[in-house]
DNA sequence: ACCTGAACACCGTTCAAGT
DNA sequence: ACCTGAACACCGTTCAAGT
């Protein structure tokens, strides 16, 4: 009895779509990291062979920035009344603000991916990679008061913000997430330049390990984002 | 005649070694960029075999990390006399921003590996990845009135700001240096989603495209780690 | 229309063997 | 001591062929 339709063979296989070889690639870097994806891998969990992806994807790399492109649309933030109450340019910015660390917390694999691949335009700047994001970000500022040049210069600023920020504490999630294959930072198997012997050659950095091991990432970033704030308030005329 | 001193063999072979190996690997990402480098162009290129690069690298993610800490080690400053005039916490942190901004600068294929490499340890955050550096770091600002918690604050502010800002910059220089084979922004070849007809979508976009893909890099860079430097200022006790 | 088998060129890496 | 030939397992990708 082979039906037709999608049975009992060990996983009811969805019927294959540019779509869900997107968002499967996405569930993959997330459990496995990103090296592992493969065109063969990617196929297999999908039931399927390598080569029927090439039907729906224009190759591994196309396939990536699908990957950068499903994930950076996921967020649409809605600007909103401009005049309603708590809905200034600064709340507008700490919700996307918010937004945009809550994606890359919960892809600390992918984040990467979005950080460092070449965007398409200028225009584009990662992390903010969407035209649709783009696009609300300059009229939420122009509407509010920010001129054209303050509402770029705004943009630039707030992109690098992000931008370092939670690529650092992606990294520092995804370490720990990391696939199965890489030790890092195990108490055996070390490094010879980076052992703790070593680490005596740097008394301060000694002294204060417990400091700087320490994480205040959502503190740190609420606080330079008030900062940063402060700095773009100068931009109103 | 064949001798066995390095001849006339198209070219003079230098004797291989680690400290080659990674020099030449550096010198290949900044001309061809990272996707084509490979072990066996790379062993190619020193007139060697690729399994002879085992001898002295553990693979080629080991070379990669090799080639992180050859670059990032290039990067020695010396903090210098407290007291001196012109020789405070702010002019060695504008210092060393310079000269770290001047590394991406010079090597924008392989600062993005500088920026998302695993670190070894939470202590060395992207792009101060060198033991040296940090405490050198530390150390400066401690002298000069930080308190060990006031410092580690600072260390992490400004590593964010030097990997948001420069990673930006240099993906941006990557991008115009790019390996020949991605056309990228190219009038003819244009993706589906994003052509000028498609960018009639985002009026604000287009209406600022050119303010938008003006390039201050220098001017905003300055002007954010000045704010940094006053941001700073408010954690010395 | 949708998937696959076979094939190609290219990887990283190991190891016994050469000099 | 230093390099290499041969081999292995694994890639991405193409295309004619199957259903």
């Amino acid at each position: 009895m082979t039906s037709s339709t999608p049975s009992v063979e060990g996983r009811a296989r969805r019927p294959l779509s540019r779509a869900v070889i997107i968002t499967e690639a996405v569930a993959f870097i997330d459990e496995r990291g990103l090296p592992e994806l493969t065109m063969r891998r990617l196929g297999q969990r999908l039931g399927v062979e390598a080569m029927s992806l090439y039907r729906y994807v224009d190759g591994r790399e196309a396939l990536l920035d699908g990957v950068v492109s499903q994930v950076t649309e996921g967020l649409h933030l809605d600007p909103g009344d401009p005049d309603a109450p708590g809905n200034g340019w600064q709340g507008y910015l700490q919700r996307l603000a918010t937004e945009v660390r809550s994606l890359a917390l919960r892809h600390p694999q992918v984040f990467p991916l979005v950080a460092t691949r070449h965007p398409a335009a200028p225009w584009l700047r990662p992390p903010l990679r969407s035209l649709e994001l783009v696009e609300s970000f300059l009229v939420a500022l122009t509407r509010r008061g920010f001129s054209d040049t303050a509402a770029v210069t705004a943009y630039r600023a707030f992109s690098s913000f992000l931008l370092g920020h939670l690529l650092l504490e992606s990294a520092s999630m995804g370490a720990a997430t990391a696939p199965a294959g890489e030790p890092l930072a195990e108490p055996e198997h070390r490094e010879v330049g980076e052992t703790d012997g070593e680490l005596a050659a740097y008394p301060t950095i000694r002294r204060l390990e417990h400091q700087l091991a320490a994480d205040h990432s959502t503190a740190e970033f609420e606080e330079a984002l008030e900062h940063l704030l402060q700095r773009l308030e100068l931009l109103l005329g």
